[in-house]
DNA sequence: TCTTGACTTAGAGTGCGCTCGAACTCGTAA
DNA sequence: TTACGAGTTCGAGCGCACTCTAAGTCAAGA
């Protein structure tokens, strides 16, 4: 595979996959005579949980470190799940955190929907007047 | 109260307060006699609501909009209602992803975990042999 | 009076994670 | 044979959100 497919099918660009190849996120790839990257599919693989890192806000630094303990084979497993086992905890907090946020968030969209229905109710209850156009309010002070 | 006490009662720093006034996410502060930033309290309130957007992950330039809205008064308030709704969205789905994500980490980390319990299974099984050190392995072919 | 320290401004610098450009090389199809 | 498109390398540039520096002002305490 080369790397214009690849690009398609992991969703990076090529410029992407190049600058992880340079920094050590990608192991790097064998060329073909004219010395254009060559893929297995089982890079997919790993791209895949490198977005799954990513998506979970795992800096890259980290990322690499990972990477460097999967090339250094598996008597660095123990380590790699220590990694992964830190990280886990820090995104169960960050869910925390997110859904701490969504409760005052959802407070705060409660007020303004019952500031929007008392104005609703006090049109309602003045049918006699002409319904203001939507949008319209009445002069305010600041 | 002076920036440093709000720096201090906020958790931003000096600068970040006044990075936030020139960008305009806090509005502009009197100044007193010698031109130092004097605050009211109630500023205390619109920090704590900007960290919440920023821990949710909105960008500046979004929060920036709602400022904006808020400068103008009242009658925004159903557009700062529908912003707020478009990033609870948001948000929503974000901790969805990392929930998701979540499961493969759990996932791996068994895994490793499975591996680990092999290796221990195959040392009881052995009861004859002298324990190997912790962290040991035997070396293997790479 | 002198010193200290908290403040002021404008603008430069930083770290992250890409993203892009320039100049070049190949292999293939017309 | 020539043109095209996909690839190559190296290095510069970018957007974001700060973060820091330099040079100066001012008020209060020793």
């Amino acid at each position: 595979m080369k790397i214009g497919e690849l690009a398609r099918r992991s969703g990076l660009t090529t410029h992407t996959i190049r600058y992880y190849e340079r920094i050590g996120l990608l192991p790097y790839a064998d060329r073909d005579r004219s010395s254009r990257r060559d893929y297995d599919a089982s890079i997919l693989l790993w791209i895949e949980f490198l977005g799954r890192l990513k998506t979970t806000g795992m800096p890259i630094r980290e990322m690499l470190q990972y990477a460097e303990l999967r090339e250094r084979g598996s008597d660095t497993e123990p380590a790699r799940r220590a990694l992964l086992e830190r990280h886990r905890e820090r995104v169960r907090t960050r869910v925390d955190e997110l859904n701490a946020c969504l409760l005052v968030l959802d407070t705060k969209i409660g007020g303004y929907a019952e500031v929007e229905q008392r104005m609703k109710d006090y049109d309602a209850a003045l049918p006699q007047r002409r319904r203001k156009p939507v949008g319209a309010r009445s002069p305010r002070a600041r």
